[in-house]
DNA sequence: CTGGCAAATAATGTATACATTAAATTTCAA
DNA sequence: TTGAAATTTAATGTATACATTATTTGCCAG
């Protein structure tokens, strides 16, 4: 059963605003996402209502649909509902006694990270932190969740993809991973949404501060 | 520039999906809808899709549009996420300064709670309910977090159309919003966070009882 | 009578044709 | 020349026709 058209449209679209081949800002033509993605125009329809749905376009009548730059006030309020969200998978997390085998997954990308670091493969560190805030939630039980930091990372990324290189080396970052789990595996649901949110409020300040200071209002 | 019919589609499918025409676990065929609703199956589509997205029905292929049933577990998830959301709104609010014209909606519907409560007049009483929490997210100022509880409001609501009658008369709760007012207005974040968490806390707990005491597992 | 295969059926998924309408352009009068 | 009205244009919104495919029904063999 290959997917069905739509589904491809929204995942190609998806890889063409992640690119930046369909850069933040410009606007597209229904017919012409169409031509692009070899369909017609009703997948590229439907695929973009979703997209839209998800904040990463908007379909403007008669004007196209326009990629949707991602604002500094965007990212603050992307990192403060993060920042939640998380904070209570973390709490929740902590309290169904989860055992080591149960947590290898979260294990494995801190210690990707630490890897990742020590080799200054920041691609790599990345993708591995991104598994850890979603393994983080997973790990927390609550599909509404899951799915709320699902979208909201796919703007991380986005606008990880412009200020990665210009960051500096996140090692403090991984004690705080470290001591999430650790609170995880320990049972001690506020410690864990503790020192989670605080990670995130410090990720939050430093992200603002970047894009302030590289005058990066839009992504 | 009357609105178009995908617009309507989404509002009529809500509004029969809340007042149980359509009720919870049924299906419908996409053309059997679009002829309800005199228009044709693209519309009825585009708006079942924005509602798959919502978590109110399922599009299952050849099978057509589910009713997505409200479980007790489904309830627990979108209480926590709600409570962490307004808990965010209410502490943020608190930071912005407000004055009491600022308040004045909000301090409307807890007036208004009061007086629907002493007329034990609940459909009112839930209502002003709604506007409270509305209000409150909105004072916030995260236009994620305001788009995230009105959707899941939805299905709060839905679950309230079968408890409110089964439930006590809320009058604790009104003591609560007057703290998170307060606690806004005097700027102390911190409480307002306390208070509002608390209180949406109770509520879950309330609702969950009730909801396993009288069998209800899906609404 | 029963089980499996084949044909028919019925629903969604997709393409396309058409209607609607905002915007742009052109024309005409002052 | 300028401005407004009318016409044209071009894009979306919608309807419909068609393709695809899971399910169901019925037939036939064992």
């Amino acid at each position: 059963m290959s997917q069905s058209n739509t589904q491809r449209a929204i995942s190609e679209l998806r890889q063409l605003i992640f690119s930046g081949v369909l850069p933040a800002g410009s606007d597209h033509l229904e017919s012409e996402l169409a031509e692009r993605l070899d369909m017609s125009r009703t997948p590229v329809r439907e695929a973009a209502l979703m997209l839209e749905s998800q904040g990463l376009l908007a379909m403007r009548p008669r004007k196209g649909v326009r990629i949707l730059p991602v604002s500094a006030d965007d990212m603050r309020e992307i990192y403060d509902v993060l920042t939640e969200l998380e904070g209570l998978s973390a709490e929740r997390a902590a309290g169904y006694g989860y055992g080591d085998d149960d947590l290898t997954a979260l294990a494995a990308s801190i210690a990707d990270m630490d890897k990742a670091v020590e080799a200054r493969a920041l691609e790599d560190w990345a993708e591995a932190d991104d598994r850890f805030h979603t393994e983080l939630v997973r790990l927390g039980r609550n599909s509404r969740a899951v799915a709320i930091v699902g979208m909201m990372q796919d703007q991380v990324r986005r606008a990880r993809a412009t200020t990665l290189y210009i960051r500096p080396i996140p090692t403090q970052s991984n004690a705080d991973h470290r001591g999430v789990l650790d609170a995880i595996g320990a049972g001690d649901g506020a410690l864990a949404r503790r020192i989670h949110t605080r990670h995130r409020d410090q990720a939050k300040r430093m992200i603002l501060e970047l894009l302030e200071k590289h005058r990066l209002h839009t992504l």
